[in-house]
DNA sequence: TATGAATGAGTTTTCATTCAT
DNA sequence: TATGAATGAAAACTCATTCAT
């Protein structure tokens, strides 16, 4: 799969003036919602196109092709949690705490958007040249702030300092991507944010009783 | 993706004189081999076909349809290791042991099949349709053990009774789940079974420093 | 190919004052451009609409349609050229001299205009359609100015009586075109205007030894 | 326009026995028919298809692409003109003989198939870049042929040896071109082998009527 | 059982053209 | 007049599947 993002600028980075219709975000939105229901491969862009409100051809305006605009709903999608996790995050002192607003964030916005949950858990695995190709860049971006976080509580003590940090990242990474692709596949008829806490009190304490 | 099975016994499943050639496990090899590299969607049959050096309409003899091959081929390998990991933990009587062991098996299997770890990995996780089908079947078979020696562990007092065993066993799925599905993207450079270990001595003792 | 003039005037038509901005002529020459690079049917009328400095929608303004942009480059460009050659003609008696005026108007025009040059000898000869439809009208002006000259050298015994005169101007369009065509197809690499004596004294005179 | 032929030996190439149905000729009479009728950018591979009674998808089991059918019309009928213009040649002793009887092979095969010629003189003009892929291959060895014979005729005395041949040919090339495109948007009403002889005697004694 | 030539349904993408501004 | 965003029809091409041999 190769993803080419569209030579002329998108709309979505247009400025407010330009994208004032948001017709980019609309075809995200439906892109999310037909291949969370289809699954990537079978879902048509004209159906995207219809759950849009715009016509086939309206579709290749935006977005430069069927991949796309998985990569562009992958982006989009990543940008908006980064940035809402450093802020959240900045005002809170203690590791432990950290990870587990870092996780509630997490999980609370799948909640709120199953969609992109679905496409994040499931459409987004199905090529392993498109997980190789993202995840150099936003993926490693997500590991990169759970281990910071690790590392400062290391040095505070909190966590032990023998285990490396990266590899700590990902498996803490690998705990909630578990989590949420579990609350994806059972119909979400759990609630994932409240998963947040027992997740982490094994992650922090293991399932170890004897040094309770 | 509808997945039917072929209403005709398949031949891995005829008596021994019958599948004597071996062809239905060929293609299945070779179907993993050619969804490994070309991803699941993008193989063709004439690709497995070739591979497994028989002509296009054979594979229609052997499996029901594309799907179908993926399906068994998702059996097929559960079923080894599953067999394999109950008979190798029935000779060990430590809980911790036995979790050792069975990461261990896991992920030594993968990197002796690494074409069939690409498609466990990767490839199955295309479409929630296809996931929802099997995590109701043979994963299920696979939690259930890791529950059994999880409630083993905690009636010895190894591990906190306090937690629940679903989600325990959930949670250690997807710490090596995520080892695996790392191992693979990463071009397996490193050593995946060395990573049983260190896992699971997170999983264990958590990575909290105040306890220890 | 259906050609059809805009109902309404076209802008080239138009009393000065309207045509003023000469749009009309800009878009023409771009059409040349374009259609010279990359062919009639690649051609994308937004590329035209670009090159000549105007929106897409101004095309449709002057043109009625891509086919219109087509049969217009023709007519434009033959008119210049029929009313060119008629005045060059009028001050020369000779009829030999005549031919060989008329030839080296033709060919310097395209080595001037390599564009249109193209556009005459490539792409106006993509469908039959269209070519029967223009040799019933300039094509057949070009023709009747060649027969006109020739019957004049017939009548003082410059060229062969015997001859019909059509078929001999069909002759000389066929030994001019194939020039034409060489000269587009070599990349132009060679002096096309420089070709009109050699050419004309293989017409005037064959390439028999026995008469020398 | 790429043309590329498919990486497969096509059947036409084959030995008899593999293509004993002929279905690869009967695809390229059909494109030949379809061609002639709507032009190659207007015809639909899907009228190829039915005209030649085969499903859509054979057409391409048989040629790479819409362009290879096009390509591979041309060589078919090139090498075929180029056999048997060889073949008839080789018995005939005189310069001029030879000139006439190519000039009435070619013209004769084309009144015959009608279709073939249509595509020759029309459709295959359609592009700059395949007219010059084209013109260093088959077309070379036409004029090639061509350049022999005139040279010949000027060693025994036939020609002005002091006309280059290279230029002659070409010459002799567009006259014989242009006769058979006139044929062609005439509809074909008139003979066409019949004008070897007018035309072959303009080109041997010109049409000056000084040296008579 | 095995073959592989043939099928034809199905989908992405392009681009000429329109029309509200 | 001029714009250019939006439209949606249209077609090349692929490939899973079948079936006569």
């Amino acid at each position: 799969m190769q993803i080419k993002r569209k030579a002329t600028v998108r709309a979505d980075e247009l400025p407010d003036e330009k994208n004032r219709n948001g017709k980019s975000e609309a075809i995200l939105r439906a892109a999310a919602k037909v291949f969370a229901q289809s699954g990537y491969f079978n879902a048509k862009v004209s159906d995207v196109a219809r759950t849009a409100g715009v016509a086939d051809g309206t579709v290749y305006l935006y977005f430069k092709n069927k991949d796309d605009l998985l990569a562009s709903l992958f982006s989009w999608a990543m940008e908006e949690f980064l940035t809402r996790a450093r802020t959240e995050l900045a005002g809170i002192a203690n590791a432990r705490e950290k990870l587990l607003s870092f996780t509630r964030l997490h999980f609370s916005l799948f909640e709120q958007e199953r969609d992109i949950a679905i496409v994040f858990q499931v459409e987004l695995r199905q090529s392993a040249k498109f997980m190789e190709q993202f995840s150099t860049t936003y993926l490693a971006e997500y590991l990169q702030m759970l281990r910071e976080i690790i590392e400062e509580g290391q040095k505070v003590g909190l966590f032990r300092s023998a285990l490396n940090s990266k590899f700590v990242a990902k498996l803490l990474f690998g705990l909630l991507d578990e989590m949420a692709t579990n609350w994806v596949l059972s119909r979400g008829n759990h609630n994932l944010t409240a998963m947040a806490e027992p997740v982490l009190d094994v992650f922090f304490n293991g399932v170890s009783a004897n040094h309770a």
